[in-house]
DNA sequence: GCAATTTTGTTGTATATACACTTATTTTAT
DNA sequence: ATAAAATAAGTGTATATACAACAAAATTGC
């Protein structure tokens, strides 16, 4: 005879991966979404940042290799950021390319933000103990 | 002196969890979400499927407690959910709340789509090794 | 050298999600 | 018993994200 549904959904629930992943992502984005409000910044644009940080000037589908989003969702989120003048946009000799790099006002926000952002990676391991190991698969840049 | 804004980012972007995990998630999403798709069936409709089958039958309030949704969210899920008749809405003694349970259709497209879902459990933890473990800390219901 | 293919970025559209606010109902405190 | 507080669900609005289709430019193969 087959196992009832409620054994099998409560089998699964709890087995699966992408569920699991999901809601942690959840709960913890929410801690940097808190810790980053004051400063009128997401987390996606503070990765975006940080992305374009680390590699000095970097070019939308760059960031959306390294970041694995895809290029529309970059294109549009660097829109933003933008319009806040955070970002600079540098034309290319290739005309269907062009980079992004930090600008002065983007840098200051970096410096900025960063003591909310320890905090968030403190309240986080607090909470969670060192994901960094498990997270340390995932790689950027 | 301060260290570069280049090498400064560098290391955030190393260090940075919600990073990480954001772009963990979106990468094992993408898996669920291709094995999910002939079935017309996104992997939040699949969370709340499985999440109302391990109930037998639980408000929306409930589901976005442990799955860590907001309320909103939940509604609006559903609201597709129950388009497509996959979800009973079962009215309650109190009348803010009534209760979701999947409906026949609802437990048969489970059916169906659990041998999807293995397939995707099997490439996760293909590509990532043994997430199981640092998710562990993620419970439900 | 040029046609076919690939690459890069953008736009249209849809889902997933959160926050602030609203409405209806229930519970609580006095 | 009733006014005040709390709870449940839904709406308005905004961001994050993906996929499909597109246009422009570059690369490749012959």
């Amino acid at each position: 005879m087959a196992i009832s549904m409620e054994m099998q959904a409560l089998e699964v629930s709890k087995s699966c991966i992408v569920a699991r992943l999901r809601k942690l992502n959840r709960e913890v984005s929410a801690i940097y979404e808190d810790c980053f409000r004051p400063f009128g910044l997401t987390v996606a644009q503070f990765n975006l940042l940080i992305s374009i940080g680390a590699h000095g000037e970097a070019s939308p589908s760059r960031l959306a290799k390294v970041l694995s989003l895809e290029k529309s969702t970059v294109s549009r989120n660097i829109e933003k950021m933008h319009a806040h003048k955070w970002v600079e946009v540098i034309p290319q000799g290739d005309k269907r390319v062009h980079t992004l790099a930090l600008s002065d006002i983007g840098e200051k926000l970096v410096e900025e933000v960063l003591p909310a952002w320890r905090i968030a990676q403190q309240k986080t391991e607090k909470t969670y103990g060192p994901l960094t190991d498990l997270l340390n698969k995932v790689t950027f840049v």
